[in-house]
DNA sequence: GTAGGATTTAAACGAACGTTTGAGCGAAGC
DNA sequence: GCTTCGCTCAAACGTTCGTTTAAATCCTAC
């Protein structure tokens, strides 16, 4: 009895590399589902069906753990953006690219990777969403680092253009392009209206390249802000007491 | 010795009600620093300068205080942005109201909060960024409701304003409204961008109405998506393999 | 001034957290 | 055949969490 016994315990064929993965897989499931501070390494690998250890083995913490989830995916993603960028504007030869073809340079590739649900598909959109609004900072050091190469890339394609934009401005609405698009891609309730407004429509595709792309591309080119008739007449409006 | 001797300790004049607000003002304060689940109630006692007992003897629990916060500025400004959308539409008399005036009627009462300062100002504002993204149910329940009412008032008036807009589209587009600007008000990157972009511009008021409206103002009066040709051509990347 | 409800206080509760440990196991390497 | 190394495992570590308790204190009204 107090020798070893191991008899009847048959285990199933250990997993070599897949331990990684498959930590991986249910990580991204539940930090997308209950975000990073609320998801238990504990539930991750009860998910996983690996020992609770192996987290901190393969991944070191769960803070690194949480940047692999991102950068499995989010790194690929980055450089098909570039990659579809230069390969349009080598098409285009000499001649300046169009806002809207490099707008489908940066979402098209966020397209491909929702659209293929063994690799992450809308899981890990929504998964990156959220981490956009996200204050831990070590969230936002990871983010502004793996972004900010493309977006740089992105930001000269743009200016070339819109040679009439002022840098300044331009910025600006990008960033107002990248908090539409992170909010649509992270929405709760982008899901909730999906099933509300389309519910029969072919996927999700439709309705990033299809409603937010123009939304988006409208938004870049507008005019410049000029202190219309009708900002100056409710400018009033922010002195009063109300 | 062993009876009471509770002569030296010289008190503070206690605050009778102030409690409450006190715990609401660092609430406030960390939430939006640390997001809901990475702040403890620790924290937030120990910051409001009272017993860790307060919270949960004023308000309940943590996730009744988390609402409370919210409810303590977003009715008032949910509230106002009705009245203000009500009131230019009596000046307007028959006349449909401008997209622009009723985006104004969205966006002024969010900057008179920002500009006030002792009213909360820019931390609730990122606080309330934040809430828009957080996944925990609680949070997306009492969102929901507490912008129902005012998301239908102004979905109506756009309607009105743009007669030829399918109903679907403009969810979509007051979707993605909704998303640039609460990305934007809760920006960690937009304080930044502030920073970086404006060293010596007044507030940021000038950027939400400056800036942002004129880009929300064009998505939203843009023209219907048609299959461009741009996206049928583009519309083989997403089969590639690549 | 004393009874009673409202509030504050210090202390503790049990649970859950991320991480660490050390023994155990399986398959190459010499 | 023994060792070594990569990996898994159960158990425990110490900490922190939200919440609760019961006594102490304050304020008000009788």
């Amino acid at each position: 009895m107090p020798t070893k016994a191991p008899v009847l315990a048959l285990k199933p064929p250990r997993d070599p590399a897949t331990t990684k993965a498959r930590i991986l897989d249910a990580a991204e499931a539940l930090f997308m589902e209950h975000g990073f501070e609320a998801t238990s390494l504990r539930s991750i690998t009860a998910t996983a069906e690996v020992n609770l250890a192996a987290v901190n083995y393969h991944f070191g913490s769960k803070e690194e753990l949480f940047e692999a989830v991102l950068t499995r995916r989010l790194d690929p993603m980055n450089q098909a953006r570039v990659e579809l960028l230069t390969r349009l504007e080598a098409q285009a030869g000499s001649s300046p690219l169009s806002c809207e073809r490099i707008l489908m340079a940066l979402l098209i590739p966020a397209l491909k990777l929702a659209r293929d649900p063994e690799r992450g598909g809308k899981d890990f959109l929504r998964l990156l969403g959220r981490a956009y609004a996200d204050p831990a900072p070590f969230i936002r050091r990871f983010l502004s680092e793996q972004y900010a190469v493309m977006i740089a890339r992105f930001k000269g394609a743009f200016a070339r253009a819109l040679p009439q934009l002022p840098r300044k401005e331009l910025s600006w609405r990008l960033h107002f392009i990248m908090g539409a698009l992170s909010y649509t891609l992270a929405g709760t309730d982008a899901l909730k209206l999906i099933a509300e407004l389309n519910p029969h429509e072919s996927t999700n595709d439709e309705i990033l390249l299809r409603r937010l792309a123009p939304f988006l591309l409208a938004g870049l080119e507008a005019p410049l802000p000029d202190l219309s008739a009708v900002t100056r007449e409710l400018d009033g409006e922010l002195g009063r007491t109300g």
